[in-house]
DNA sequence: GCAATTTATATTGTGCGCGATGTAATTGCA
DNA sequence: TGCAATTACATCGCGCACAATATAAATTGC
């Protein structure tokens, strides 16, 4: 049954694009994405790029595996990225003299004073999300345990 | 006052990384990935190569523009994708005899094959995920309220 | 009937995102 | 003390994801 010819009246409906939950966060991370394109734009920051940020500005001086952690992502895709905000001159990188093998991260002066322009786009993602503020709440919550189970799944 | 030295207790609040739904999402849609790139490395595709597998399933003999729009994705994303597709020898391109400008995607008998290969999935996702029936399909569908106001808001 | 426009797909360049692998610094422990 | 194991980061290769651009086919307007 379950291996027939997959026509769309006899396929496994769990199958069925539209009944995954799976691709409706995918789908919507590419919403997402598309909106802080246009928000970013202005400033030459990528998504990523901007969620370092973000990190460094609620606390400096970070080393790598530090703002990985926040970030759930591995230092194969921050190291290029950090090197870039670098090269932009938005961060530094020294390594630690306690532990050699630790890099340091911190904002430069530019880095710091592009927090002051980007104050306005927490409100207007919200409002392209159009969606109340109670929802945002109880939806993040209820991904952040989405999250958790999938990262101890692994 | 929002534009002042980014102290952690004097910020934005709004930028603060664990209050923004945004990342609650993509960080989130990190670990999905992850998690299907366990499931899908014995089938040796990628999730994004899956999806286009499950939409051609659900409806074979497609063209480009028809499967960018069900899964929101450019064509300069997918038509390198097809390509590695049909080169693993799961689909057949061509272009359709009564408008040559469309490239008519369908699937190989081994594309069709491969379903039998992945009925399996949907319940292993559903068990990382580990949450109710009930609240995938809410959240599903609050997921696709959000999207569609992404999208609409470009 | 043909130029202008639109449509469908392809190409190029940039930036993630990560598995696999490498290297140097540090730690642990016999 | 000495050396194996671990830790922290870097590098490489591959596959998305998309903006910008290109090209050819089809359609529209006149």
């Amino acid at each position: 049954m379950a291996d027939t010819p997959p026509l769309s009246t006899t396929g496994n409906p769990a199958l069925k694009l539209d009944a995954q939950l799976c691709f409706a966060l995918y789908s919507t991370l590419l919403g997402v994405n598309k909106v802080y394109r246009t928000l970013l734009r202005e400033l030459d920051l990528t998504y990523p790029q901007y969620l370092v940020m973000l990190v460094l500005w609620e606390r400096d001086e970070r080393n790598v595996s530090d703002i990985c952690s926040q970030l759930y992502l591995e230092t194969a895709t921050l190291t290029p990225l950090l090197k870039r905000l670098e090269a932009r001159g938005l961060v530094n990188r020294r390594r630690s003299p306690s532990d050699e093998r630790q890099v340091i991260v911190s904002l430069s002066e530019a880095g710091r004073a592009l927090y002051a322009q980007v104050q306005h786009i927490p409100g207007c993602m919200s409002e392209a999300l159009s969606c109340s503020q109670d929802d945002i709440v109880a939806l993040r919550k209820q991904l952040l345990t989405l999250r958790d189970a999938l990262f101890q799944h692994v």
